[in-house]
DNA sequence: TTGCCTTAAATTGTTGACAATCTGACACGG
DNA sequence: CCGTGTCAGATTGTCAACAATTTAAGGCAA
C-alpha cells in the first residue's frame, strides 16, 4: 500500500472538496497544515497551494498567521448562491433545448436509479454526492464547460450552506422526487415545465434553511450590536 | 520613491490582470518568475502564488517545469465565454428590474461620459478598460456579488479573446453607441429593450472575431491529429 | 475568583539552497 | 546540408531550516 504517487495540489483539493460535498468536513473546521501533510503524505508547500486554490473557490477561508478553515457562508452569501443557481441552471436548461438526445435522457434516468439505490442502501454520503451530481449532469447538456465549472463552485457552496443552515432532521439537500419530475418533463419534451420545476426545486431547498439559530460563535457581536459603548 | 509596501500576491495579480485588460500583455506571453520578481520587488513565493490564483481565473496557463504564460483561449473557449456572458448579463439585467434607481442611472451616465472623454483624448488603454467596467457597472445593479465576480472573470477572458481574434484595424471590443443605447433604454424603463440591446451588443462583438488565422504555434498537433502512431 | 501579565508551545510565514527539468547551441556523423 | 546526440545554461520544483506570530497555560496581585 505504499503511496508511490507524489500527489499534487489538485489531488489534495479534490479530496477536501469531496469531504465537503459529503459533509465529512463541517464549516468552520480548522485545517492545520501539519496534520494535512501527514494525511496526504506531502510537504507543506503542496498543502499551502491547495489552500490557495480552495480559497479561490470559497471553500476555505484564510486568515493571516491563523491558518485555514472550512468556509462558513453568511446568510447573505447563501441567498446569493441560491439566486445564482436559479439563474445559472435555468439559463443552462434553456440553452439545452434541442441538444438533449435519447442517450442523454437515458443517462439521467440511470442517474436517478443510482440516487434511489444509494438512498435505499443507506449510503447517505453517496446519496448526498449524487444529488449534487444530478444538477451537474443536467447542466452538462448545455455544452458550456465554463458555466459548468461555475455551477460546480456553486454546488460546493450549497453543500456548506445546507450543512450550516439546513434542517437538522434531514441531511438532505435534494428531494429525490423533484429530480424525477424534472427528468420526466424533459422526457416529454416540455422544457418550460422542466425549467419551472428546477427553479421551484431550488427555491424549496432555500426556503427550508434556518438562519436565526446562532450556529457561529462570533454571533455575540451581532447579538449585542445595539449596546452603546459609552 | 522607495517601495515600502511589501506587495502581496493579490497586488501582483491585480497588476497582471490590469495589464491583460489594457492589452499590454498579449496572450502567449511567457512570464518568468525571476523577471517578475525584479519588476515587483518580491520573492519567488509571491509570484508563484500569484500564478496559482491567475490560473484559477484562466488568465495564465501553467505547464509543469515550463512555467507560466498568458492564456490563449481556443476558439471553442471563446465561443463559450461569449455565450456565458450573454446568459449571465441577460439574467443579471432581468434581476435588476426594480432595483435601479435614479442614482444608479446617473452613475451609468457619468460612466458613459468617462468613456467618451477617454476616447476623445486618445487614451485607448483607459478606454478599453472603461468599456469593460461598463458591463461590470451594469451587472452590479443586480446586487449579486457572486455572479458579479464570475462576470469579472469572463470580462478578463474576453479581453484575451479580442486580443487574439479581434479585428486588427480597431483595438476596440465595445462600441460606445451600444452602451449609450442600453442606458437610454434603462432611462425609459424599458428593460426588455435594454436586455435585447445588451445581448445583441455581445453578439456583435463575437461576430467580428476572426478564427481562421492560425495565430498559435502548437496548431501542428491539431493539423496532424489524423496521423496514426504506428 | 477575576483579571492581567509573562512565558512556552504550537502554528504559520519566509527565505535560501539544492535537485529536477527544460531550452538552446554546438559538434558530430550521415 | 540535414538530422541527431550531447552538454552547458537557464528555469522551475522541492524541501528544510529559521523567523514571526498567535495561542494557551500558569502565576501573581487585587
Amino acid at each position: 500500500m505504499a503511496n508511490t504517487a507524489p500527489m499534487t495540489e489538485e489531488d489534495v483539493c479534490a479530496h477536501i472538496r469531496d469531504s465537503v460535498l459529503e459533509r465529512r468536513l463541517a464549516p468552520g473546521t480548522k485545517l492545520t497544515e501539519e496534520s494535512l501533510c501527514a494525511i496526504f503524505g506531502v510537504g507543506r508547500t503542496t498543502i499551502r497551494r491547495a489552500f490557495l486554490l480552495l480559497k479561490r473557490d470559497n471553500i476555505v477561508e484564510l486568515q493571516r498567521n491563523r491558518g485555514a478553515m472550512i468556509a462558513s457562508p453568511s446568510p447573505e452569501e447563501a441567498q446569493q448562491v441560491f439566486e445564482s443557481r436559479r439563474l445559472v441552471e435555468k439559463a443552462l436548461l434553456e440553452q439545452s433545448i434541442g441538444k438533449i438526445n435519447t442517450a442523454s435522457l437515458e443517462e439521467l434516468e440511470a442517474h436517478l436509479k443510482e440516487e434511489q439505490s444509494a438512498l435505499a442502501s443507506g449510503n447517505i454520503a453517496r446519496w448526498i454526492r449524487l444529488t449534487g451530481e444530478f444538477h451537474m449532469h443536467l447542466a452538462r447538456q448545455a455544452g458550456n464547460e465554463i458555466m459548468l465549472a461555475f455551477l460546480e463552485q456553486l454546488i460546493f457552496q450549497t453543500s456548506l450552506i445546507v450543512a450550516l443552515y439546513g434542517p437538522s432532521n434531514s441531511g438532505s439537500n435534494c428531494n429525490g422526487d423533484d429530480h424525477r419530475n424534472i427528468v420526466e418533463a424533459l422526457n416529454s419534451g416540455d422544457f418550460g415545465c422542466a425549467s419551472r420545476l428546477l427553479v421551484h426545486h431550488l427555491q424549496e431547498i432555500e426556503s427550508q434553511l434556518v438562519f436565526d439559530s446562532p450556529h457561529e460563535a462570533d454571533d455575540l457581536q451581532a447579538a449585542f450590536a445595539n449596546v452603546r459603548t459609552a
